[in-house]
DNA sequence: ATATATTGCGCAATTT
DNA sequence: CAAATTGCGCAATATA
Protein backbone atom coordinates (compact mmCIF):
# COMPACT_ATOMS: atom_id res chain seq x y z
CA UNK A 1 0.00 0.00 0.00
CA UNK A 2 1.39 3.41 -1.06
CA UNK A 3 1.88 5.67 2.35
CA UNK A 4 0.33 8.96 2.44
CA UNK A 5 3.80 10.40 2.24
CA UNK A 6 3.90 9.69 -1.33
CA UNK A 7 0.04 10.64 -1.80
CA UNK A 8 0.91 14.12 -1.36
CA UNK A 9 3.81 13.92 -3.45
CA UNK A 10 1.34 13.70 -6.41
CA UNK A 11 -0.31 16.47 -5.43
CA UNK A 12 2.77 18.16 -5.12
CA UNK A 13 4.38 17.20 -8.35
CA UNK A 14 0.13 17.94 -9.88
CA UNK A 15 0.61 21.53 -8.77
CA UNK A 16 4.68 22.48 -8.88
CA UNK A 17 3.71 23.06 -12.58
CA UNK A 18 1.92 25.95 -11.26
CA UNK A 19 4.48 27.60 -8.96
CA UNK A 20 6.94 28.51 -10.79
CA UNK A 21 9.70 28.58 -8.29
CA UNK A 22 10.60 30.67 -5.41
CA UNK A 23 13.10 29.86 -2.28
CA UNK A 24 16.01 32.16 -2.65
CA UNK A 25 16.74 32.28 0.71
CA UNK A 26 19.07 35.00 0.51
CA UNK A 27 19.65 35.19 3.73
CA UNK A 28 23.51 34.45 3.42
CA UNK A 29 23.86 35.92 7.14
CA UNK A 30 21.39 34.19 9.87
CA UNK A 31 21.57 37.06 11.59
CA UNK A 32 19.43 39.46 9.29
CA UNK A 33 18.30 41.96 11.71
CA UNK A 34 14.71 42.41 11.07
CA UNK A 35 15.00 45.85 9.58
CA UNK A 36 16.99 44.25 6.58
CA UNK A 37 14.68 41.26 6.65
CA UNK A 38 11.78 43.77 6.16
CA UNK A 39 13.32 44.48 2.53
CA UNK A 40 13.24 41.03 0.59
CA UNK A 41 10.19 39.59 1.81
CA UNK A 42 9.09 36.48 0.53
CA UNK A 43 5.59 36.42 -0.45
CA UNK A 44 5.66 32.66 0.42
CA UNK A 45 8.84 30.19 0.28
CA UNK A 46 6.62 27.48 -0.86
CA UNK A 47 3.80 25.36 -0.66
CA UNK A 48 1.14 27.90 -1.06
CA UNK A 49 -0.41 25.40 -2.98
CA UNK A 50 -1.33 22.60 -0.29
CA UNK A 51 -4.48 22.68 1.51
CA UNK A 52 -7.66 22.08 -0.29
CA UNK A 53 -9.51 22.79 3.23
CA UNK A 54 -10.54 19.10 2.93
CA UNK A 55 -12.15 19.76 6.88
CA UNK A 56 -12.53 16.40 7.52
CA UNK A 57 -8.67 15.63 8.82
CA UNK A 58 -9.68 11.99 8.55
CA UNK A 59 -6.83 9.81 8.98
CA UNK A 60 -4.69 9.28 5.71
CA UNK A 61 -4.34 5.54 5.78
CA UNK A 62 -7.82 5.03 7.78
CA UNK A 63 -10.84 4.93 5.67
CA UNK A 64 -9.98 4.26 2.72
CA UNK A 65 -6.28 2.37 2.98
CA UNK A 66 -5.78 -0.82 4.79
CA UNK A 67 -3.10 -0.05 6.93
CA UNK A 68 -3.14 -3.84 8.34
CA UNK A 69 -0.76 -3.07 11.21
CA UNK A 70 1.87 -5.66 10.94
CA UNK A 71 3.04 -6.81 14.02
CA UNK A 72 2.43 -5.49 17.70
CA UNK A 73 3.70 -2.29 18.88
CA UNK A 74 5.04 -0.95 15.32
CA UNK A 75 2.92 1.20 14.24
CA UNK A 76 3.82 3.95 12.61
CA UNK A 77 5.46 4.29 9.43
CA UNK A 78 6.26 0.73 9.15
CA UNK A 79 5.39 -1.79 6.29
CA UNK A 80 7.51 -0.79 3.59
CA UNK A 81 9.69 -3.30 2.63
CA UNK A 82 7.11 -5.83 2.40
CA UNK A 83 4.07 -5.17 0.28
CA UNK A 84 4.48 -2.74 -2.20
CA UNK A 85 2.29 -1.19 -4.67
CA UNK A 86 2.62 -2.04 -8.07
CA UNK A 87 -0.36 -0.42 -9.35
CA UNK A 88 -0.16 0.00 -12.91
CA UNK A 89 -2.33 3.21 -12.74
CA UNK A 90 -0.08 5.53 -10.63
CA UNK A 91 2.58 7.57 -12.18
CA UNK A 92 5.94 5.61 -12.34
CA UNK A 93 7.71 7.87 -9.40
CA UNK A 94 4.76 6.54 -7.30
CA UNK A 95 5.05 2.48 -7.73
CA UNK A 96 6.89 0.88 -5.29
CA UNK A 97 10.56 1.73 -4.34
CA UNK A 98 11.44 -1.99 -6.81
CA UNK A 99 13.63 -3.97 -3.97
CA UNK A 100 15.23 -0.57 -3.71
CA UNK A 101 17.83 -1.59 -0.94
CA UNK A 102 18.73 -3.62 2.27
CA UNK A 103 19.73 -0.65 4.16
CA UNK A 104 18.14 -2.46 6.98
CA UNK A 105 17.77 0.10 9.47
CA UNK A 106 20.36 -1.95 11.32
CA UNK A 107 22.89 -0.42 9.02
CA UNK A 108 25.34 1.82 10.70
CA UNK A 109 25.17 3.82 7.16
CA UNK A 110 21.59 3.94 7.91
CA UNK A 111 21.83 5.38 11.13
CA UNK A 112 24.28 7.92 10.20
CA UNK A 113 21.87 8.57 7.35
CA UNK A 114 19.37 8.85 9.69
CA UNK A 115 21.30 11.00 12.41
CA UNK A 116 22.25 13.10 9.62
CA UNK A 117 19.04 13.88 8.80
CA UNK A 118 17.42 14.35 11.89
CA UNK A 119 20.12 17.24 11.86
CA UNK A 120 19.18 18.78 9.06
CA UNK A 121 15.30 18.93 10.41
CA UNK A 122 16.31 20.82 13.09
CA UNK A 123 18.24 22.82 11.96
CA UNK A 124 15.50 23.39 8.91
CA UNK A 125 12.92 23.93 11.15
CA UNK A 126 15.17 26.30 13.44
CA UNK A 127 15.16 28.21 10.20
CA UNK A 128 11.87 28.14 9.10
CA UNK A 129 10.78 29.57 12.78
CA UNK A 130 12.88 32.35 12.82
CA UNK A 131 11.53 33.34 9.39
CA UNK A 132 8.17 33.29 11.04
CA UNK A 133 8.67 34.96 13.82
CA UNK A 134 10.67 37.80 11.47
CA UNK A 135 7.47 38.34 9.11
CA UNK A 136 5.22 38.14 11.80
CA UNK A 137 7.88 41.11 13.49
CA UNK A 138 7.88 43.00 10.48
CA UNK A 139 3.75 42.73 10.17
CA UNK A 140 4.04 44.50 13.52
CA UNK A 141 6.35 47.12 12.16
CA UNK A 142 4.85 47.82 9.40
CA UNK A 143 1.28 48.19 11.45
CA UNK A 144 3.06 50.40 13.69
CA UNK A 145 4.65 52.68 10.84
CA UNK A 146 1.32 52.85 8.95
CA UNK A 147 -0.50 54.36 11.66
CA UNK A 148 2.31 56.53 12.05
CA UNK A 149 1.93 57.70 8.27
CA UNK A 150 -1.61 57.71 8.23
CA UNK A 151 -1.08 60.26 11.82
CA UNK A 152 0.61 62.30 9.45
CA UNK A 153 -1.22 62.71 6.81
CA UNK A 154 -3.96 63.96 8.79
CA UNK A 155 -1.58 66.92 10.17
CA UNK A 156 -0.15 67.52 6.51
CA UNK A 157 -4.26 67.36 5.12
CA UNK A 158 -5.44 69.54 8.09
CA UNK A 159 -2.18 72.07 7.81
CA UNK A 160 -3.17 71.70 4.36
CA UNK A 161 -7.17 72.82 4.66
CA UNK A 162 -5.74 75.22 6.75
CA UNK A 163 -3.08 76.95 4.42
CA UNK A 164 -5.86 77.17 1.89
CA UNK A 165 -8.81 78.76 3.93
CA UNK A 166 -6.18 81.12 4.63
CA UNK A 167 -5.19 81.63 0.81
CA UNK A 168 -8.28 81.65 -0.28
CA UNK A 169 -9.18 84.69 2.25
CA UNK A 170 -6.39 86.36 0.26
CA UNK A 171 -7.68 86.03 -2.56
CA UNK A 172 -10.90 87.69 -1.68
CA UNK A 173 -9.22 90.18 0.35
CA UNK A 174 -6.55 90.99 -3.09
CA UNK A 175 -10.04 90.43 -4.93
CA UNK A 176 -9.77 91.21 -8.81
CA UNK A 177 -6.82 89.25 -9.78
CA UNK A 178 -7.64 86.08 -8.35
CA UNK A 179 -7.13 82.68 -10.83
CA UNK A 180 -9.19 80.67 -7.77
CA UNK A 181 -6.71 78.34 -8.31
CA UNK A 182 -4.76 76.40 -5.10
CA UNK A 183 -4.43 73.14 -6.39
CA UNK A 184 -0.98 71.93 -7.56
CA UNK B 1 16.12 2.17 27.17
CA UNK B 2 14.11 4.98 27.53
CA UNK B 3 12.99 7.26 24.53
CA UNK B 4 14.26 10.47 24.02
CA UNK B 5 11.02 12.04 24.50
CA UNK B 6 11.47 10.57 27.75
CA UNK B 7 14.80 11.92 28.26
CA UNK B 8 13.33 15.39 27.73
CA UNK B 9 10.93 14.79 30.35
CA UNK B 10 13.19 13.92 32.73
CA UNK B 11 15.16 16.88 32.21
CA UNK B 12 12.41 19.14 32.07
CA UNK B 13 11.15 17.72 35.63
CA UNK B 14 14.86 17.77 36.96
CA UNK B 15 14.86 21.59 36.18
CA UNK B 16 11.60 22.56 36.96
CA UNK B 17 11.88 21.18 40.26
CA UNK B 18 14.70 23.74 40.63
CA UNK B 19 12.42 26.68 39.45
CA UNK B 20 10.24 25.71 42.25
CA UNK B 21 7.52 26.14 39.78
CA UNK B 22 6.31 22.20 38.88
CA UNK B 23 4.89 22.65 35.37
CA UNK B 24 2.99 25.49 34.11
CA UNK B 25 5.36 27.68 33.06
CA UNK B 26 4.21 31.05 33.17
CA UNK B 27 4.77 31.77 29.20
CA UNK B 28 5.94 29.51 26.89
CA UNK B 29 6.74 25.91 26.90
CA UNK B 30 9.10 24.02 29.06
CA UNK B 31 9.86 21.70 26.84
CA UNK B 32 11.75 23.84 24.84
CA UNK B 33 13.01 26.35 26.82
CA UNK B 34 14.58 23.97 29.04
CA UNK B 35 15.95 20.81 27.47
CA UNK B 36 17.07 23.21 24.49
CA UNK B 37 19.46 25.11 26.53
CA UNK B 38 20.56 22.28 28.93
CA UNK B 39 22.11 20.56 26.06
CA UNK B 40 22.86 23.71 24.50
CA UNK B 41 22.02 23.33 20.96
CA UNK B 42 18.99 25.03 19.92
CA UNK B 43 19.70 28.56 18.66
CA UNK B 44 15.84 28.18 19.23
CA UNK B 45 12.73 30.71 18.04
CA UNK B 46 12.15 32.10 20.99
CA UNK B 47 15.25 34.60 21.71
CA UNK B 48 15.42 36.52 18.41
CA UNK B 49 18.84 37.01 19.95
CA UNK B 50 20.26 33.97 18.25
CA UNK B 51 23.91 34.79 17.91
CA UNK B 52 26.11 31.47 18.21
CA UNK B 53 25.31 30.64 14.55
CA UNK B 54 27.80 28.11 14.66
CA UNK B 55 25.82 25.96 16.58
CA UNK B 56 25.85 22.52 16.00
CA UNK B 57 22.13 20.31 16.03
CA UNK B 58 23.59 17.50 17.94
CA UNK B 59 20.99 15.01 18.20
CA UNK B 60 19.12 15.08 21.61
CA UNK B 61 20.05 11.37 22.12
CA UNK B 62 22.24 9.90 19.66
CA UNK B 63 25.33 8.09 20.72
CA UNK B 64 23.53 6.61 23.76
CA UNK B 65 20.79 5.10 22.21
CA UNK B 66 21.08 1.40 21.06
CA UNK B 67 17.56 1.28 19.41
CA UNK B 68 17.18 -2.38 19.51
CA UNK B 69 14.08 -2.75 18.12
CA UNK B 70 11.73 -4.84 19.57
CA UNK B 71 10.50 -6.50 16.17
CA UNK B 72 11.87 -5.88 13.08
CA UNK B 73 11.03 -2.52 11.36
CA UNK B 74 10.06 -0.50 14.38
CA UNK B 75 12.01 2.00 15.76
CA UNK B 76 11.21 5.16 16.52
CA UNK B 77 9.46 6.40 20.24
CA UNK B 78 9.57 2.67 21.41
CA UNK B 79 9.37 1.16 25.11
CA UNK B 80 7.47 2.93 27.03
CA UNK B 81 5.93 0.99 29.67
CA UNK B 82 9.21 -0.44 30.80
CA UNK B 83 10.75 1.88 33.48
CA UNK B 84 9.35 4.39 35.06
CA UNK B 85 10.42 7.71 37.39
CA UNK B 86 8.95 7.01 40.61
CA UNK B 87 11.47 9.39 42.40
CA UNK B 88 10.22 10.78 45.66
CA UNK B 89 11.98 13.76 44.89
CA UNK B 90 9.69 15.10 42.18
CA UNK B 91 6.48 16.59 43.07
CA UNK B 92 3.58 13.82 43.09
CA UNK B 93 2.21 15.52 39.61
CA UNK B 94 5.25 14.93 37.83
CA UNK B 95 6.00 11.33 39.10
CA UNK B 96 5.43 8.37 36.68
CA UNK B 97 2.20 7.23 36.19
CA UNK B 98 2.02 4.39 38.59
CA UNK B 99 1.88 1.32 36.64
CA UNK B 100 -1.29 3.79 35.35
CA UNK B 101 -2.45 2.42 32.11
CA UNK B 102 -1.16 -0.63 30.42
CA UNK B 103 -2.75 0.79 27.30
CA UNK B 104 0.14 -1.55 25.95
CA UNK B 105 -0.25 -0.06 22.47
CA UNK B 106 -2.51 -2.59 21.38
CA UNK B 107 -5.16 -1.67 23.51
CA UNK B 108 -7.57 -0.40 20.87
CA UNK B 109 -8.21 2.32 23.59
CA UNK B 110 -4.46 3.61 22.66
CA UNK B 111 -5.40 3.20 19.13
CA UNK B 112 -8.29 5.89 19.43
CA UNK B 113 -6.65 8.01 21.55
CA UNK B 114 -3.70 7.81 18.90
CA UNK B 115 -6.12 8.91 16.05
CA UNK B 116 -7.65 11.58 17.70
CA UNK B 117 -4.60 12.61 18.35
CA UNK B 118 -3.20 12.58 14.85
CA UNK B 119 -6.70 14.45 13.60
CA UNK B 120 -6.03 16.64 16.30
CA UNK B 121 -2.38 17.58 15.15
CA UNK B 122 -3.65 17.75 11.41
CA UNK B 123 -5.68 19.99 12.30
CA UNK B 124 -3.40 21.97 13.91
CA UNK B 125 -1.04 22.34 11.68
CA UNK B 126 -3.34 23.10 9.25
CA UNK B 127 -4.29 26.16 11.22
CA UNK B 128 -1.02 26.77 11.74
CA UNK B 129 0.06 27.05 8.33
CA UNK B 130 -3.15 29.11 6.94
CA UNK B 131 -2.08 31.51 9.89
CA UNK B 132 1.35 31.78 8.92
CA UNK B 133 0.38 32.67 5.03
CA UNK B 134 -1.58 35.39 6.49
CA UNK B 135 0.37 36.95 8.03
CA UNK B 136 2.63 37.23 5.31
CA UNK B 137 0.15 38.49 3.05
CA UNK B 138 -0.89 40.87 5.72
CA UNK B 139 2.99 42.16 5.78
CA UNK B 140 2.57 42.47 1.88
CA UNK B 141 -0.22 44.46 2.32
CA UNK B 142 0.69 46.50 4.86
CA UNK B 143 4.29 46.75 2.46
CA UNK B 144 1.75 48.08 -0.37
CA UNK B 145 0.02 50.43 1.90
CA UNK B 146 3.08 52.09 3.65
CA UNK B 147 4.72 52.63 0.39
CA UNK B 148 1.35 54.50 -0.48
CA UNK B 149 0.67 56.61 2.27
CA UNK B 150 4.15 57.58 1.88
CA UNK B 151 3.85 58.57 -1.50
CA UNK B 152 0.86 60.39 -0.40
CA UNK B 153 2.83 62.51 2.27
CA UNK B 154 5.00 63.48 -0.64
CA UNK B 155 2.39 64.68 -2.76
CA UNK B 156 0.76 66.92 0.67
CA UNK B 157 4.32 67.97 1.43
CA UNK B 158 4.82 69.14 -1.36
CA UNK B 159 1.21 70.98 -2.16
CA UNK B 160 2.24 72.29 1.13
CA UNK B 161 5.12 74.20 0.54
CA UNK B 162 3.98 75.27 -2.23
CA UNK B 163 1.09 76.96 -0.93
CA UNK B 164 3.38 77.91 1.86
CA UNK B 165 5.36 79.80 -0.94
CA UNK B 166 2.45 81.15 -2.38
CA UNK B 167 1.15 82.67 0.81
CA UNK B 168 4.87 83.99 1.68
CA UNK B 169 4.33 85.65 -1.71
CA UNK B 170 1.11 86.92 -1.08
CA UNK B 171 2.23 88.24 2.74
CA UNK B 172 5.06 90.16 0.87
CA UNK B 173 2.80 91.52 -2.02
CA UNK B 174 0.65 92.72 1.13
CA UNK B 175 3.12 93.83 3.01
CA UNK B 176 2.92 94.81 6.87
CA UNK B 177 -0.64 92.97 8.39
CA UNK B 178 1.28 89.51 7.85
CA UNK B 179 0.94 87.44 11.59
CA UNK B 180 3.98 85.07 9.68
CA UNK B 181 2.05 82.34 11.09
CA UNK B 182 1.57 79.68 8.81
CA UNK B 183 1.23 76.63 10.87
CA UNK B 184 -1.24 74.71 12.40
C1' DA C 1 -9.72 14.06 35.22
C1' DT C 2 -10.88 13.86 30.02
C1' DA C 3 -10.66 15.67 25.43
C1' DT C 4 -8.56 18.60 22.30
C1' DA C 5 -4.67 21.68 20.93
C1' DT C 6 0.35 22.44 20.55
C1' DT C 7 4.96 21.41 19.84
C1' DG C 8 9.63 19.15 19.51
C1' DC C 9 11.27 15.15 17.46
C1' DG C 10 12.46 11.40 14.35
C1' DC C 11 11.27 8.94 9.93
C1' DA C 12 10.92 8.69 5.02
C1' DA C 13 10.00 10.68 0.57
C1' DT C 14 11.32 14.51 -2.15
C1' DT C 15 13.83 18.54 -3.49
C1' DT C 16 17.62 21.22 -4.24
C1' DC D 1 25.85 11.79 -2.82
C1' DA D 2 24.74 15.41 0.85
C1' DA D 3 21.81 18.78 2.76
C1' DA D 4 17.22 21.01 2.88
C1' DT D 5 12.18 20.52 2.97
C1' DT D 6 7.95 18.66 4.08
C1' DG D 7 4.02 15.65 5.59
C1' DC D 8 3.17 12.46 9.10
C1' DG D 9 2.72 10.00 13.44
C1' DC D 10 4.33 9.80 18.40
C1' DA D 11 4.53 11.41 22.99
C1' DA D 12 4.80 15.12 26.28
C1' DT D 13 2.46 19.21 27.37
C1' DA D 14 -0.61 22.82 27.45
C1' DT D 15 -5.47 24.24 27.37
C1' DA D 16 -10.07 24.06 27.80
Amino acid sequence: MMSDSRVSSVIQEWVSSYQGQSHSSPSGNPQMDLLSYAQGLRPDDRGVTEQMMGLSYMPYSTSCLSNTSNTAASAHHESHSPQQDYSPFLHPSLRAPLAKRSISKDSPEYRLRRERNNIAVRKSRDKARRRIMMTQQRALQLQDENQRLQLRIGQLTQELDTLKHLLSQRHMQGAEEGTGDTSI
